[in-house]
DNA sequence: GTATATTGCATAATATAATATGCATTTATA
DNA sequence: TATAAATGCATATTATATTATGCAATATAC
């Protein structure tokens, strides 16, 4: 069904989801770095599929209203999983 | 709708979706942070709320099968956003 | 009920994420 | 095309995530 993923690979996608995100409110990397209280390398390195700690992408989520979606998001892979999990 | 979560909300989240995978998989902080390669204290820290790194999180969902769905997730986040935003 | 394993939480040391700055390259705008 | 804005990437410094260790509190097994 899917092919696998690996860790850098979830990271970039996360960058770009970011990217976009930021791109969609034409905001510039030193903008939404601002709004944030964020340095600018923080959002480059967090786009460019760099580590990066939760806080600088939930700050990011947040802004951009998505930490209901995300905590929903959360909860549905935890529950579905659970089924998944049975079969072994 | 929803109500207003913080960041903090969504960091807890987070760690009892970790420490409920790790139980379904019968497994102690230690075991998990050794097949890691992490110390059980940043196991501990992921699931208590503290601040953590993205790698860190990545490798606990890796380890249950689940950078697919994140993936899969963060797309239809993304996707859905879209819409949303167009009406602003 | 007692022994054993697990977890929570300190402290201190180390590794690394976040920052500040500068500059080259790319992209957007006049 | 020329100018300005935005991005990518380097180095060095600072802040903090990660680690190692120990011990008390809980939970689990005998």
């Amino acid at each position: 069904m899917f092919e696998t993923l690996k860790i850098k690979d979830v990271k970039e996608d996360l960058g770009q989801a970011v990217k976009l995100l930021r791109k969609r409110h034409k905001l510039s990397q030193s903008e939404l770095a601002d709004l944030l209280a964020l340095s600018r390398i923080t959002i480059q390195n967090l786009e460019s599929g760099k580590n990066f700690t939760i806080d600088t992408l939930l700050k990011v989520l947040q802004h951009f209203d998505l930490l209901n979606e995300v905590s929903q998001g959360i909860k549905y892979i935890v529950k579905n999983n659970e089924e998944v999990d049975s079969l072994y």
